[in-house]
DNA sequence: CAAAGTTTTCAAAAAAAAATGAAATTAGCA
DNA sequence: TGCTAATTTCATTTTTTTTTGAAAACTTTG
């Protein structure tokens, strides 16, 4: 799966243009791997980064060698993420993709979207645990009681400090 | 596959305690596999948040219907992260689990285990990008540059605050 | 409003990840 | 040292996730 020539340029320009790409993919896939991101959507934003010009999505198809409904799948996730934006173009009908490369802003969007819905189902889970526990007191309660308490710190600190966590990133 | 009876404790004491240990195998389920940790990995550390007493891997294999293969290699992983520790018990030749329940340590743990490696390996993509440059400039070499420098502050941002995280949870 | 181009959806296939179970290894004890 | 319990390893199976591809659904415009 050759990527196909991009849209400017003489083979030596092309040659150098897809050297970045593909290592520009690579860096992406395993970065947003790490994030529980499928390769795919790795992919996508790995070529977009470093494209000049926005793309849409049957050229993202025919460089990267995935199908349609990968693509349009990854698209999707990466727009939800506010990874990419869409551009209008004049006299085309499709929409041009373009990578949003401000990182903070995309952390930021990743903990509202990916992390926090979590942290609040989290909370529901350990008011039940208070609800198992046993009114008529065991010996063992003292200590449920602590390992409860942890959890609630734990998430707390987590629903405080990963939101303000974005706005530390001084690039 | 019901959980057998916990070590010590009548009828009553036996429902709550799995009512309780089925609430944290469910809450650190969900919390690992945000972490990217199998399924097996989550269910033992949330068996052993609640278990007063260090648990041998055979308990943890009858209470969560586990295999004996799928708990060694949590237990493995979880030792790496430092998340459990083992217990000597006099005349018993087994090793016994504890979880370790400070989250400050287990999340540092995890960043420097998990995070900081790739980190790393960031850093050599980035400069084989920089390799990859054509020295001779075309129109797009400042395009480039500027992406690169946007995806080394990235690193750099990451590589600094991740590790300084950990000691921000003031729990 | 029809026709062509574009995008989405979703059942099926493929790939990747995790769990199993039994053989191999290791470690404690008599 | 030899025996046995405990643990690890790893090829195979199962489960889950991702990708594919083609049909359905939109959308623009002639």
């Amino acid at each position: 799966m050759p990527p196909i020539s991009p849209t400017s340029g003489n083979d030596l320009e092309l040659k150098t243009d897809n050297q970045l790409e593909i290592e520009s993919i690579d860096f992406f896939v395993r970065m947003m791997s790490m994030l529980g991101m499928p390769r795919s959507v790795g992919e996508i934003y790995g070529l977009l980064y470093f494209s000049k010009i926005p793309l849409p999505m049957d050229q993202i198809v025919s460089r990267l060698g995935i199908s349609l409904g990968s693509a349009s799948q990854g698209l999707k996730t990466l727009r939800a993420l506010k990874a990419v934006r869409t551009n209008y173009v004049p006299g085309d009908r499709r929409d041009h993709y373009q990578a949003e490369t401000e990182f903070r802003r995309l952390f930021a969007n990743f903990i509202k979207e990916e992390i926090m819905p979590h942290m609040e189902s989290a909370r529901d889970r350990i008011d039940r645990m208070e609800n198992s526990l046993p009114k008529s007191d065991d010996e063992n309660e003292e200590f449920y009681k602590i390992r409860i308490e942890k959890l609630k710190r734990l998430t707390r600190a987590g629903s405080r400090l990963l939101p303000a966590l974005a706005g530390l990133l001084k690039f």
